[in-house]
DNA sequence: TTACATAATTGACATATATCAATACAATCA
DNA sequence: TGATTGTATTGATATATGTCAATTATGTAA
């Protein structure tokens, strides 16, 4: 539905299906070496600057990705959730991590260990190819996303992150982010953030419940968002 | 000496080396296939929403990325030159051209035709890796970007912008970009950017001539960059 | 349950920044 | 050379947004 009214690929990164449909071979030798790990809510899967020791594939569970800036301010430029791949970037980089990531939600992991990551991009090229179409498609995305921040109001911001977070969220229009989490993907104050909330719920296009969002007019998003 | 002051690396893309150095049977490929066109100043390379024919190398010249927004003002979020790669992310990601890419300068290309440059990367796997790396560097380097948007004030975002031009454009500190470029660059308005530069000179930071920056003490930008 | 901590909201206010309008300057061309 | 066009600068003003402070609501642990 929403698709029709909005144009959602050249905002969403999609990195869902690198793994899918591997190989036998590959697929037997992740399961052989994986190892699986639990996170529990607010905890640090990895921290910016520090040496990635390989890649996680999401199992259950949403994660934030974020920089911190000045007065230790995050600033999240990415959500993630079951079945994406977390930390490749580095790894193909060979860099230290460029940002933090941490668990919005109890979170179940499998850690791919480096060695066994990069001989998998080094013996499957469809593998490869995928990566690289999923990182060369991550380039136009943050292209709009910079863009949108240098252009847009925290008005319109805040409406294009609501129509974001109501497809990753997935759940009947209920949106269930902290207040901070939220104005920090925004790139905005929390009071001008819940300003902002405020009167879009005056405006009928969403319902607050203790602190979730309920998405009523998408329509009335979209315009306010005024993305084109 | 700037890149004691200055984590330089975090800030810019540099995908100058992707292409030196290449097997013989590659470079003479290339040689063979290649098709050499020269640009005016102001003349656009490709438009944003339009099909990719093949990779451009950028011989000489300057050249400006953007894509446009509201009402037709563009956001230039890279500045490339003479070395560079240009264009290969949608031929990666098979996609159309996420953003339009036009000349600083005049210019000088060389346009390596799609089924060439595919070739190469499906043969050569060092090319691939190079590929490979330099497209998740600039993950890194976007994350940043972005954060900066969100975060800094645009007297700081200027100075930035000046300490990474000054690197750009390596003539003796000399910067020559529009004010119109320069303020799309920063994400600010022509009005706006002009008040900061003229407050820098003030300072004793800049001078200006002619519409031309000329840096005199870029210990001064550093610190009203305030970037860490 | 109560007490405490954390998160969300609201209000008042200061200011950074965009916008509109006018002027000055520079570059190009006949 | 002057005329014309585009670019840069300055001024005045409105407003969006951030900041600080106070209040209310919510969640959590004893």
């Amino acid at each position: 539905m929403i698709n029709t009214l909005f144009p959602c690929k050249r905002y969403s990164f999609a990195n869902d299906t690198i793994l899918v449909d591997l190989p036998n071979d590959m697929t037997s030798l992740i399961e052989e070496r994986k190892i699986s790990m639990k996170l529990k809510k607010g905890q640090v899967l990895f921290y910016e600057g520090t040496i990635p020791t390989g890649v996680y594939v999401l199992k259950t569970g949403k994660v934030k990705k974020y920089s911190t800036g000045l007065n230790g301010k995050e600033h999240i430029f990415y959500l993630a959730k079951e079945n994406e791949i977390v930390g490749h970037h580095c790894l193909l980089s060979k860099e230290t991590y460029a940002h933090t990531t941490a668990c919005l939600t109890d979170c179940e992991f499998d850690l791919i260990p480096k060695e066994v990551f990069l001989s998998m991009i080094e013996n499957d090229h469809e593998m490869l190819h995928r990566l690289l179409k999923s990182i060369s498609h991550e380039f136009g995305v943050f292209t709009n996303n910079t863009r949108i921040l240098a252009q847009h109001s925290v008005r319109e911001r805040t409406a294009l992150s609501i129509i974001k977070l109501e497809r990753f969220f997935d759940n009947d229009g209920c949106i269930k982010l902290s207040r901070k989490d939220h104005s920090s993907l925004v790139g905005t104050s929390i009071e001008s953030l819940v300003r902002t909330l405020h009167d879009f719920k005056e405006e009928g296009a969403i319902e607050l419940r203790e602190s979730i969002i309920i998405t009523k007019d998408i329509e009335k998003l979209v315009k306010a968002s005024n993305f084109m």
